[in-house]
RNA sequence: GCCGAGGUGGCGAAAUUGGCAGACGCAUCAGCUUUAGGAGCUGACGCCGCAAGGCAUGCGGGUUCAACUCCCGCCCUCGGCACCA
């Protein structure tokens, strides 16, 4: 049977009915993939895995009632697509649009329900030029700022990257390791919305581990910053710390070699040639270098000068001030980038200041006694001896500085805190910090600005003009969009300029600030600018142009459901957000958050276990699936295979097995169809006589199963369930020579064709096609010449009765103490006492009680009765 | 090191509140049908055992009439972060 042929004619038959765009119905739901980057190798049955699962949704929302949207779209800029054409020698514009015809083309074969009028794409200038314009919102805000930090830099891509694009300190795209390189930059401030996409998280539906991740992306951390003085000096430096207890214990401080400090020290520092050094040479680091652990920690002391712990200062009384002094230490294994770029370093309660101070001979100063129980607080103790009598083996230890030690206890040795706890320790030295003007409570961030520079061609122009005298001026909005030029050299230059800044007559601009002679800014936006907003441009497209509606945004946000890979975890999803927040805060959209719900689908890895990759040649395309066996059967097989969120291996004869399902469902509707004919049956709602009996028990069962199914993504015991239906329908309707009789009763009952259709209405998400058209062969009635039909995607989803779920019999489990001994049929609802009259009488279970004395039954209603002897 | 997810047949996997472990599918084997085919149908299929029965959900304990499920302690795999003070 050529299912192919059949696809090919409900695809023509739905597109040209638009089948999908009903969005006028109250109930709405947008349900969104992450939009493909049209690659050069086209898509395979790993990327159609989420689309699939969204089509199901979206055609089982369909059926209940609500107005769906479920757009898509390319996500054409960045560097693969630019990297790719350098080395085919074809212009990226070209090569892009090439990519995405066979994209599309792959795509259109599944029969998905896109509505392919809001097809977008970033490429597009109209599309940009709202990329632009977010851009411009930025930087009227502050939020976009030129900077001149030392940034990652691909020496490979020639150009500069973000904090999130690297992997192990390698390029994301070509595995280079990262250079640091003071560059001029694009930044956006994503640190000014740290609180808030921490905050956010809490009300989204998202897995656990995403939002953990976004969390630990984010890494906040509660501390205080300290004022440490300069000895003899006016200076002063702040350093932070979450460990403000154990300041007692502080004996040396580190900054970290890019730490100002140093500068305005340098006439006080005795060994300023060595210090020098030091510096310099981990300048010459890589980044690798500079994050191995397993290397040993170095530094110099800043001989000379000292520091005054505040605690210990004349002007507090904290602990008598003594003045203590303290050295100081640049070491690299401080970084300059997080806190104040300098910490305390108290080494008999942290790893690292402990294995500084072991090796440059510092002292070791232990301020926290532990608690007298063991020190492994995850054991339980076994016995109250354990847990009152024994001390700490290693107490002994850890107050002479021989091993660290950071888990709880109480404070020793620190003056007026001594005997408190650590936490309230941390609250009180934290108030008297602030009482005495010596430093503050403060809140920290791992998390970094975005850097959004790049140094490329294939990227939206940063829409900013350079001009002498009025400085950085943004292109006037009516001016949007600043066209990407087409220009036939787009090599990067590597000399953190952009390409573009060779063409002259694109970049020599008039400033419309001043009228004066100015400069474009040649940098380019990230590949991940143009994806933050798109879930936007599908409901502000209108006519292949875009324009902003606040009504279409309202009425769509957020978005109900949005599924894609687990990879975008902290780049995509926390630049969307973050882009999302500031719409929000500046009023263009209207929810506080733009994905509600997130699913992420596992990775589809080939037969032989690994990625599938152009360079293992183990890549399935969905092409040669569908040719031989038909797009309905890929649908199933890829919703079958496993859990949604499972990375699994692909199995051709899997494929088969769904095909062979498919092919029984065919062969029946023939039977159906040939009885039909026959006039053998009529074409009724099922009458009473078939009520209540198993079949139809089954059936509401599954209606319930699948239905709860779909809505938590369990695909793949969804169609388990269809089949079991499957089964018992096609057993209940073959021939009567088969022994069916012993499962559904009447060998000789009519063909049961209502049960059938609403298998087949189960069916139509998972298999669209094949169930129009066996819908369409069961209900159509083409006798007078005219067809009369009615979709089957334009059906009622089936609601199951919940009165009809339940079994008449069921099967009592009878174990004596607790292993399996017998079953028995017997009717449900059945009471302890009649279930303990038939089992006794058993056989089987008579002769196991021989000589025995019953302890006790357990029965449990409905499921089993346990002797205990 | 920290955080997260997971570990069940030959394979992908199922298993409501603790209640028949292995549903459904793949592979394999046997038979039928056929006819060449990678087709169809029927049946078997966790391990040991002729059987009765016993043993089985990463390992070791515990709670319970009953544990894949709950508790304690380990081991391993995958993913993320990683000198963030």
């Amino acid at each position: 049977m050529n299912f192919k042929k059949i696809e090919k004619k409900w695809q023509k038959i739905w597109e040209e009915e638009g089948i999908y765009k009903n969005y006028q119905r109250p109930k709405k739901f947008y349900v969104l993939d992450m939009f493909p980057y049209p690659s050069g190798e086209g898509l395979h049955v790993g990327h159609s895995r989420g689309y699939i699962a969204t089509d199901v949704i979206a055609r089982y929302k369909l059926m209940n009632g609500y107005s769906v949207l479920h757009p898509m779209g390319w996500d054409a800029f960045g560097l693969p697509a630019e990297n790719y054409a350098l080395k085919n020698k074809i212009h990226p514009k070209i090569a892009v649009d090439k990519n995405i015809k066979t994209f599309k083309k792959q795509l259109e074969k599944f029969g998905f329900t896109y509505d392919w009028e809001k097809e977008i794409n970033t490429t597009d200038s109209n599309y940009y030029k709202w990329t632009q314009w977010i851009f411009l919102q930025l930087f009227k805000r502050g939020l976009a700022y030129e900077s001149f930090e030392p940034i990652n830099w691909c020496p490979s891509c020639k150009t500069g990257l973000a904090n999130e694009d690297l992997e192990d300190g390698k390029c994301e795209r070509c595995g280079s390791e990262i250079e640091k390189k003071p560059l001029r930059q694009w930044v956006l401030k994503m640190t000014a919305y740290a609180e808030k996409l921490l905050d956010g998280l809490r009300d989204l539906d998202w897995p656990e581990s995403i939002k953990e991740q976004q969390r630990n992306w984010i890494g906040r951390s509660e501390g205080a910053e300290i004022e440490f003085r300069i000895k003899n000096l006016e200076l002063r430096f702040k350093v932070f710390t979450t460990r403000l207890d154990t300041i007692f214990g502080c004996t040396y401080l580190v900054v970290a070699p890019e730490h100002e400090i140093i500068k305005d020290l340098e006439l006080r520092i005795e060994n300023l040639g060595e210090v020098k050094k030091y510096i310099d040479e981990t300048k010459k680091k890589s980044e690798i270098q500079r994050m191995d652990l397993a290397k040993e920690k170095t530094g110099v002391e800043l001989k000379g000068v000292k520091a005054i712990n505040p605690f210990s200062a004349e002007g507090g009384s904290a602990s008598g001030g003594n003045n203590e002094e303290i050295p100081i230490y640049v070491a690299d294994y401080v970084l300059g980038h997080y806190g104040t770029g300098a910490v305390m370093a108290v080494p008999a309660h942290d790893e690292r200041d402990w294995e500084f101070a072991k090796k440059y001979n510092l002292p070791i100063k232990c301020v926290i006694k532990p608690y007298v129980y063991p020190v492994n607080l995850n054991k339980h103790p076994q016995s109250d001896d354990e847990f009152w009598g024994q001390k700490n083996p290693e107490l002994n230890k850890i107050l002479s500085g021989e091993i660290f030690y950071n888990k709880d206890g109480n404070l020793i040795d620190s003056g007026q805190f001594t005997e408190m706890n650590l936490e309230k320790a941390r609250e009180k030295m934290a108030k008297w910090l602030e009482e005495n003007k010596f430093g503050s409570r403060k809140i920290n961030y791992k998390l970094r600005d975005w850097v959004f520079s790049r140094q490329r061609y294939w990227g939206e122009p940063i829409p900013i003009i350079k001009c002498e005298k009025c400085g950085n001026v943004p292109v006037l909005e009516k001016n949007l969009p600043v066209k990407l030029p087409n220009v036939k050299s787009y090599e990067p230059t590597g000399t953190g300029e952009s390409p573009l800044a060779n063409i002259k007559k694109w970049v020599n601009i008039k400033c419309p600030k001043c009228g004066g002679l100015a400069k474009r800014e040649t940098n380019t936006m990230p590949q991940l600018s143009g994806s933050s907003w798109y879930y936007l441009a599908y409901l502000i497209k209108k006519n292949k142009k875009y324009e902003w509606n606040k009504k279409e945004i309202k009425k769509w946000l957020p978005v109900n459901l949005y599924v894609g890979g687990v990879e975008h975890a902290t780049r995509h999803l926390l630049y969307a957000r973050f882009w999302h927040k500031f719409l929000y805060d500046i009023k263009v959209v209207s929810a506080k958050e733009p994905f509600k719900k997130l699913m992420n689908q596992g990775l589809i890895l080939a037969e032989d276990g690994r990625k599938m990759s152009k360079r293992w040649g183990n890549v399935v395309n969905p092409d040669d699936i569908i040719k031989i066996y038909g797009a309905d059967t890929l649908r199933l097989y890829e919703m079958f295979m496993g859990p949604f969120d499972q990375a699994i291996m692909w199995n051709t004869d899997g494929v088969r097995g769904m095909h062979r399902f498919l092919q029984r469902v065919y062969k029946l509707v023939q039977n159906f169809h040939a009885y039909r004919q026959a006039g053998k049956f009529e074409v009724e709602s099922y009458n009473a006589k078939f009520k209540n009996d198993k079949l139809e028990t089954l059936l509401h069962q599954t209606i319930k199963k699948i239905t709860e199914d779909i809505e938590n993504f369990r695909f793949n015991t969804a169609i388990s369930s269809l089949m079991i239906l499957f089964n018992e329908i096609e057993h209940a309707n073959s021939a009567p020579s088969r022994s069916l009789s012993s499962r559904f009763g009447n060998a000789n009952a009519p063909m049961r064709i209502e049960y059938f259709k609403t298998f087949l209405k189960l069916l139509s998400p998972f298999a669209p096609h094949l169930s129009e058209e066996f819908w369409s062969d069961l209900t159509s009635d083409s006798d007078n010449g005219r067809i009369k039909y009615k979709s089957i995607h334009r059906e009622k989803w089936p609601k199951y009765n919940p009165k009809l779920i339940k079994e008449k019999q069921f099967e009592l489990v009878i174990q004596i103490n607790g292993k399996l001994r017998d079953k028995v049929s017997v009717p449900t609802g059945i009471s302890q006492k009649e279930a303990e009259k038939i089992v006794l009488k058993r056989q089987k279970i008579s002769e196991e009680l021989v000589g025995e004395k019953i302890k006790k039954i357990i029965f449990v209603q409905n499921r089993l009765i346990n002797i205990v002897i």
